[in-house]
DNA sequence: ACAAGTCTTGAAACCGTTTTCTTGAATGGC
DNA sequence: GCCATTCAAGAAAACGGTTTCAAGACTTGT
């Protein structure tokens, strides 16, 4: 199974590799009877030009390096979607490393092996030295969910604080007083900014506390701190799967929502909708946050000297049936969008 | 920022550029004094070797292609989290290529642009023709969901049939007359053999009708079905997200499940687990899928010789709350693995 | 002490493509 | 009809590595 080579194509054509290159590369311009003998005889042979081959003597390789943590959390999942399908039309593929927990810094270095044309780092707990030496690279970089001021590197991240605080002020005028609120066990700039958003929101007015998940959906976590003396009447997660966790835990404990528990996500993942849960959530557009990466990207492809940019994706409100509702007229209440009400909750 | 290259390393050590391959792939031998130095002016210039160059005389890319369909189930994206991760320990990265869902086969010759060591296949949904092409590639190929024989392509294939057949046989006994399976709009192999094995175990007891959905997770289907006038009395849908969809339309219209209805899926996401839909499906799991597709191309790759192998992931049955309990020893009972009961449903 | 072997190293060819440099032919203006 | 352009196409160098080949230095056995 030898490959076919542009030199195969050239003989079969009776023209030389550079005239094959400048017919297939459709750069330089070739008389059309040659062009045509060349077209042929590559379809025959099946001919496809090799982009490691090509990458040597050209910048790009068309790869776009995506340094991600976990696929656990659907909106993750979503972003890889969204953004393999958009790089794919404009012919760039995603070459996926895996960013280790650690400070192991060797991963993102794929970038550089593989002259990946540039960077979308998806991983909220990527170690600062690692986001430095991705910054240094001299390819453009895309950072999710993180912000670093270095050249060259573009951020976009959620509108976390604001979102939280909007969060924390309807859990304020529901009136809880014992507010936990549940993050992971690893600290990411995302997560802070979110329980800081809650915080400042709650100021004075409930008791907030913090619950740290190690590892799933801290559904056992929930468990034990649901059945506390102490439980707390309203728990804001800072995502929708730890939510999720804590609805299960909920459920399984017997409390109802939101009459003894008022619960807010962050996300809006699919499941968040389901009537099953109806969790009020903070809606984070992942559609919206692909479409930016890209466009960002490209973008800056073209024009390297391009001035930094830092994006903030709003995070609207998106209110379910996990939270007591509270007259305000600013907040809107969503329903499923495939129609049909709020309907009822487990043991309401 | 001008890239590093062998040249300037072997200038700095004051060796042949030969030399410093050779110290720095580890392959040919050289002295313990020049390695050093080798080494050390690698380290100091931060030399790191360029794949791309590497891969015009080497045959090896360090690339595995991975065609996809979606990432919507989470099943899939806690797939290719799985090869992403084993495959990154053997310095292996995974090269997404989004399948379209059209016959166009284009994306998938992206492993030849990119002579990728391999390639996985994981779209369901990928056209005979495309699978073929990808078989005539001389390099290993390991097909997830699909079996094709060709040489050099290995197969990995949940245990589709015996699994539904379970199912089925659940169903029957549970006494249910009207059953109705939910699939996708779009022919896989899988699914036909699932709703092949459903309704061989209940041909003959049960009338069984076919639900085809074209996007989402089917609540909007799912709602109209459960409200017409022949509704089901058992459903069992090709994966745990449509499944999901179901139980969400089942709340919404205030059904009863499992006094009114049961519902099974396949897969076994983290989701059906949760107490609030405690789903009974067949467990497809996913490390064991992953695990068997890493080892199989790695000894592939050794030995490009192997006869190909048809691998089948056996489906046990995981009964959970939305199928009512049947007397019959062979059919064990699970509940959520974090502890706690099955706990009630909704509008139970 | 000498022949035969083993190591270590450098020079040069090669991988598949692009690109610069040339050359020869065709075109066009006057 | 001649000279200046333009244009198509080939030869060769380059990209950043690896690998074969050859040669020199060093062992080892007798």
């Amino acid at each position: 199974m030898k490959r076919v080579t542009i030199k195969d194509v050239a003989v079969m054509a009776g023209v030389s590799p550079a005239t094959v290159s400048r017919v297939v590369s459709g750069d330089g311009r070739a008389s059309q009877e040659v062009a045509g003998k060349v077209r042929a005889a590559a379809d025959q042979l099946g001919y496809r030009p090799s982009v490691m081959a090509r990458s040597l003597t050209q910048s790009s390789t068309q790869l776009i390096a995506f340094v991600m943590g976990s696929l656990q959390n659907p909106f993750d999942a979503a972003l890889v979607e969204a953004l393999s399908a958009g790089f794919y039309r404009t012919g760039k593929r995603l070459l996926i490393v895996p960013a280790d927990h650690g400070d192991n810094d060797s991963g993102p270095m794929t970038a550089l092996d593989y002259q990946t044309d540039g960077v979308v780092v998806a991983a909220g707990h990527i170690s600062q030295s690692a986001s430095e030496r991705l910054a240094g690279l001299g390819i453009p970089v895309i950072l999710f969910g993180r912000i670093l001021e270095a050249p060259g590197v573009d951020c976009i991240v959620a509108d976390n604080f604001e979102g939280a605080r909007r969060a924390g002020r309807l859990i304020a005028r529901s009136g809880a007083k014992r507010v936990t609120t549940v993050r992971h066990a690893w600290d990411t700039f995302s997560d802070d900014e979110r329980v800081a958003g809650l915080c400042s929101a709650l100021k004075g007015r409930a008791r907030v506390e913090v619950v740290k998940i190690s590892a799933g959906n801290g559904f056992g976590d929930a468990l034990m701190l649901l059945s506390g003396p102490e439980r707390p009447d309203a728990v804001f997660c800072v995502n929708d799967v730890l939510a999720a966790g804590v609805l299960d835990a909920a459920a399984a404990v017997g409390l109802r929502v939101p009459e003894d528990l008022s619960v807010i996500g962050f996300d809006d993942i699919p499941m968040a909708s389901s009537p099953l849960y109806g969790l009020t959530t903070l809606r984070l557009p992942v559609d919206e946050v692909a479409g930016w990466i890209i466009e960002r990207l490209l973008r800056r492809l073209e024009e390297p000297g391009l001035a930094v940019e830092m994006h903030r994706v709003p995070t609207p409100l998106i209110v379910r049936g996990s939270t007591r509702r509270v007259l305000s007229a600013t907040v809107p209440v969503h329903n499923q969008a495939e129609g049909g009400g709020s309907p009822g909750r487990a043991g309401k």
